[in-house]
DNA sequence: GAGCTTGTTGTGCAAGTGTATAAATAGCCT
DNA sequence: AGGCTATTTATACACTTGCACAACAAGCTC
């Protein structure tokens, strides 16, 4: 009478088979993994045994591609903001544009996905939220920040440039920052409610705030 | 014979010194020192016994006043955004205030100390972050933000009927939306790089942004 | 195909986790 | 002062965690 207790055939030794990936695609799939791993159980949930279960690889492997945990956790973020800051700023590069055309395809690109999602988000506050007590951390966000803020700096100058208007300095500073807080207000919105606005619509309301910030007439499209 | 591997003198039985504080100042205080592990550490690092240390109490103790850790995190949040949202509305109260200087005075009390703070964003990011995966937290932000906005767009029907304008309900609700983000992105940037900006600034940025986002002539003391 | 390199697995371990519970004592009531 | 009770300590426990390491096998080279 064959073994009724055992489910399995007989062959028990056997390990589990493994395909060898390359290094680059085997170290891209642990960061993505992980990235999954923070945003669906937060940081603490972000075990080594969970993102490589995630992965589809043992625990043991981790070590293999990453010095330690930390070392994994850091390289994952980078490789968040660097997508992130990416997707955004291939709005600014159109041809063709004017500057204010430009500046409103930068707004609408920040605010619709992939952009605006509540899982980056989720990344986002997760891992900001240790920046304070983590150098390396606060240095990669500094970095993202004043890159994010120049290249708005810069729409900002074209823009007013074009209108003819010949803003200082410190009044090209503050649009900046004005414009900046905008858009990563309404992200928020966006990432934390998105079902409370129909689409398009924090775009319409970022574009007409920083029009209005910028002190531009209204486009002709619409009034009031 | 003595147990000669004991190296501590021979009152050995004593125990840790106590004293008995009130329920209430015993929650309150398990909650602050939450905060504070959570800010420091994140919320892996905020394990019960770090808590109590901070506490000055034993591990053990969070028990008697908490089912169990989830609950302890949970009120420890529902505290901090209390704690936020009631300084912040408390500058809408003003007595003898034009709306538009209430508005002003809203602004101002958002963008400075003590809400611009970088222990309290770090908190923020923390909690805000696993939303996603805890409804409990999802609900309580919810709560809080569409209080702010009411708030908000509260305030903003008082200014432009003082100003004899007459917007309907979906210019209101846009209003109030886009100063919700104007007033989030300046505080996070506030938050993230306090040390770009110097005292004030912020909230002059934002009362100028929201005023130039409703339309507002520019008050009289500044031109251009 | 044989052999070698190294990517990959599996197991083990010490430290730390949240929770449970028994033992002690601080401080009120009489 | 003496006892009672609830607050507080202390210890135990089952479990998870990150990391170390030895065994293994995938797939290249010859």
């Amino acid at each position: 009478m064959p073994d009724a207790t055992d489910p399995a055939p007989m062959n028990m030794p056997s390990r589990r088979r493994f395909r060898r990936e390359g290094e680059e695609r085997r170290r891209q799939d642990l960061i993505e993994a992980t990235l999954d791993s923070v945003a669906e159980h937060g940081l603490q949930g972000a075990t080594l045994r969970t993102i490589a279960l995630r992965a589809g690889v043992t625990a043991g492997l981790i070590r293999h591609y990453f010095p330690g945990k930390e070392e994994l956790l850091q390289e994952a973020y980078a490789a968040l903001m660097g997508r992130m800051t990416e997707q955004a700023k291939a709005a600014l590069v159109m041809e063709d544009a004017s500057p204010r055309q430009r500046l409103a395809a930068f707004v609408t690109a920040n605010l619709n996905a992939p952009i605006i999602d509540a899982r980056v988000f989720s990344l986002w506050a997760t891992f900001i939220g240790r920046a304070r007590a983590d150098p390396t951390l606060a240095h990669a966000h500094r970095e993202g920040y004043l890159g994010f803020r120049n290249e708005v700096e810069a729409v900002v100058a074209e823009v007013l440039a074009a209108e003819r208007r010949n803003p200082d300095a410190s009044q090209l500073r503050h649009h900046a920052i004005a414009i900046n807080a905008i858009i990563d207000g309404l992200w928020i919105e966006g990432c934390l409610a998105g079902e409370m606005f129909s689409t398009g619509e924090l775009a319409a309301i970022g574009i007409k705030t920083v029009e209005a910030e910028l002190g531009l007439a209204p486009d002709g499209e619409e009034n009031q």
